[in-house]
DNA sequence: CCATTTGGTCTGGTCATCGAACTCAGGCAC
DNA sequence: GTGCCTGAGTTCGATGACCAGACCAAATGG
């Protein structure tokens, strides 16, 4: 993290981990990776973040070795191995906020890919395992509000899709 | 959250959750509210946090639900019960703190009391369940540096304990 | 080859955070 | 009761982070 967000003298690995991912907007750009969020100006589009603060933290998780970026002209930033290990942190995180602000009508839907529905505990309803995000599916559910945003990339990301399937935006 | 730390234009439950436990310090404050921590000092000597920092962070989490306070001279502050649902989310963030830092020795090791050892994915090797915080113990692991600090509050963490218990420091 | 889009950087102002100093109330020794 | 200590804050000035908007260069589209 930079300046004024480090927790140095903590021998906790919650504090190194929110050395990492604990800054504003980090995890959402996180969680947006995992919806399929490739490119600089599709962050931008959906998140509502001043560009000097992206560019800011799109460095830093690359150089954290979170994010990796290819292509030179119009670079693409795709989550690493080390990253996907953050999904059950940010569902669980999820969930919580389900629980909290509108229980019994979430937002998203999530469901383990040709098996069932995934349960609130992050499980799949059918085979009992926690899937791996790449076996994910997510939808819109009842509490949606498809009023709220209306740019490209909250269109693209209202179709049912897979986590980490690069999304297409127009 | 104060003044810059709302996701106001986002329909998304994570953005619901970081507008309450995302800000700087909170999600440590709360973990020591989980390890058993209940007085302004203590949090303030266990985390080094700026005393005005503390007062707001304190006072914002009782205004959301998060905490309780109790008595007029020196106050308690311990867990209400929609807090307690954001240990799934906190285990989760740990663990992988301790797979990305140190990988084989956790600073930390968790029980489910009574029954055994909890998995890097928070469940019961026994039993296989995910224990309710209250049934968790906790004990210094391999990795924990016992030279990092020496204030009362983190000797007194390094004896074996269940989580929300309060703690008794010195 | 020219216009537009993309992916940024720069700037000035506002807001948050920091450490240090200060306040204020309760407990305790004498 | 007087003085002293501790716990729980509040206040303050300085520093650093965040924001919206202006600006800019390279890549893309026609």
């Amino acid at each position: 993290m930079p300046l004024g967000t480090d927790y140095a003298r903590q021998d906790c690995s919650l504090a190194r981990s929110l050395e990492v991912v604990g800054e504003r907007w980090t995890l959402l750009i996180l969680r947006d990776a995992f919806f399929g969020v490739r490119r600089f100006s599709d962050f931008q589009a959906h998140l509502d973040i001043s560009k000097a603060v992206l560019s800011t933290r799109l460095e830093a998780l690359v150089a954290d070795g979170l994010l990796s970026r290819t292509g030179e002209g119009h670079p693409e930033y795709a989550l690493t191995h080390e990253a996907l290990g953050l999904w059950p942190a940010l569902f669980a995180l999820g969930q919580w906020g389900e629980q909290r602000t509108t229980p019994g009508r979430p937002r998203r839907l999530y469901r383990h890919v040709g098996c069932g529905e995934m349960a609130g505990d992050g499980r799949c309803t059918t085979c009992d395992v926690f899937p791996a995000p790449a076996a994910v599916e997510v939808r819109p559910g009842p509490g949606a509000d498809p009023t709220l945003r209306s740019d490209p990339v909250s269109v693209a990301l209202r179709e049912p899709h897979r986590l980490l399937e690069p999304l297409l935006v127009r």
